[in-house]
DNA sequence: CGCTACATGTCGTCC
DNA sequence: GGACGACGTGTAGCG
């Protein structure tokens, strides 16, 4: 619900009504002719400028500029908030205990201060995500992949290599394997399987195959994919959902 | 500077309000009871509830539940704007071209609706980065690592094993690869360093020295650094930045 | 809390 | 535009 809505507030007004809404940790927009530093894991400044800051009822604090998508400034939520007026500013302080961080603001004209305690609890779903792939490859391997293939674990701990996104074994009983990207792959994810792939044959003594599998691969990948004899396969994300979609394996829909 | 700011629309009123200030790439801020949805790379829906839509005059899009860091859902700078007023409620599309996405905000109830033309030119400094931690490296070795170190070269392409972040020479005549990281090293960073080392080992025929220098490294990161004798260094970014403003290599202070 | 890996990551930078 | 790595990355999952 909206609850108050404020322009051309004093420096002192809008201190007053700042500090009410924190304590009653409602939703918070201010825009503001304001300066911006931050310091913590790194440092930065930002000189005066027209803004919007976005101060959430949990402590998130969100500076906007004009363009770009990015927030120039911001703390996450949990961060302590004050707000004290100088003669002709404000100064806002949101800090943030570990890691110890502080952003401050310094306001000097409000352009408007909006306050709102808001209504939210609705669902939020995502899918064609990178597990998604992976549940499709391990319940339909031969519509994913061309290859029938029977699913063994996910998420292998490979001693200090890491950890192997799928594990399955092939027609032949050998060991496969099976590295995920949502995106195009380039030489970092074959390396990485490699290493995968060198820690368990050598541990079992065994061959073992490894396949990259990705919408896309980099030229480079591929040239270390050839170099290292590592399989790959090219799939396509929409065909992938589709398949679970008339599976039923798990979209939500 | 503040344009206008409006409370209690009605749906009509907010598109023709909406449309305008596109038009007129103008910051706006609209405060709703919506639903969203998603579709591209990958896919979402959010149900009904209240949230802060931010729209920008360079198309970013961006919609923020009452709590949380991160925006719900977003939609970067160069998307194409549109709304329609249905009969009960607005139909916001931010559509980005490349990749295809398309962003669609239902709003059944406006609650707030301000749009600005905000000056914003100032300058934005940000220190402390992993940057500063190599030109430190680069410029003064003996303080940093504690050896004398001849800077060669710095992002050295190694083939298709990627990037190593700088090559020096000890004094002894070896080349010593360096792999900095600003955070805490994990198990990846060995390994990408030990690919590069090999690589360089074996093009040039001599051996190759690599130094992982961190603030941390977590415990799987340093089996395999004994395991792959790979030498360590770790390094406190205070004393790192201390040594860069004593001898005034860049700090922008 | 440490460790690991994903993300509609986004962003700069180099080629 | 593709490829690659950093980021104040943030976030979820697991031990």
């Amino acid at each position: 619900m909206s609850k108050n809505q404020t322009q051309g507030l004093s420096i002192q007004e809008a201190a007053v009504k700042l500090r009410e809404s924190f304590n009653q940790r409602e939703t918070i927009i201010l825009v503001a002719d304001c300066e911006v530093e931050y310091s913590g894991r790194a440092s930065s400044k930002l000189g005066r400028g027209e803004r919007i800051v976005l101060i959430k009822g949990d402590g998130t604090t969100i500076v906007h500029r004009p363009y770009g998508s990015t927030p120039v400034n911001y703390q996450p939520e949990g961060s302590i908030l004050s707000v004290r007026a100088e003669s002709n500013r404000l100064v806002i302080s949101a800090v943030r205990p570990k890691p110890s961080e502080e952003l401050k603001i310094y306001a000097y004209r409000v352009l408007g201060l909006y306050t709102f305690k808001l209504e939210d609890t609705a669902k939020f779903d995502m899918w064609g995500d990178e597990d998604d792939i992976k549940r499709a490859i391990m319940a339909y391997p031969l519509e994913v992949l061309g290859e029938e293939l029977k699913p063994i674990e996910e998420e292998v701990k490979l001693g200090t290599a890491g950890f192997a996104d799928l594990l399955m074994i092939d027609n032949n009983g050998n060991y496969v394997l099976i590295e995920v990207k949502k995106d195009t792959a380039g030489v970092d994810a074959v390396y990485q399987l490699k290493r995968y792939i060198d820690r368990l044959s050598m541990s079992t003594g065994h061959h073992v195959r490894g396949i990259l599998v990705a919408p896309g691969f980099t030229k480079s990948a591929l040239i270390a994919l050839e170099k290292e004899s590592i399989e790959y396969k090219q799939i396509s994300l929409q065909k992938v959902s589709k398949i679970l979609r008339n599976t039923k394996v798990g979209l939500p829909l």
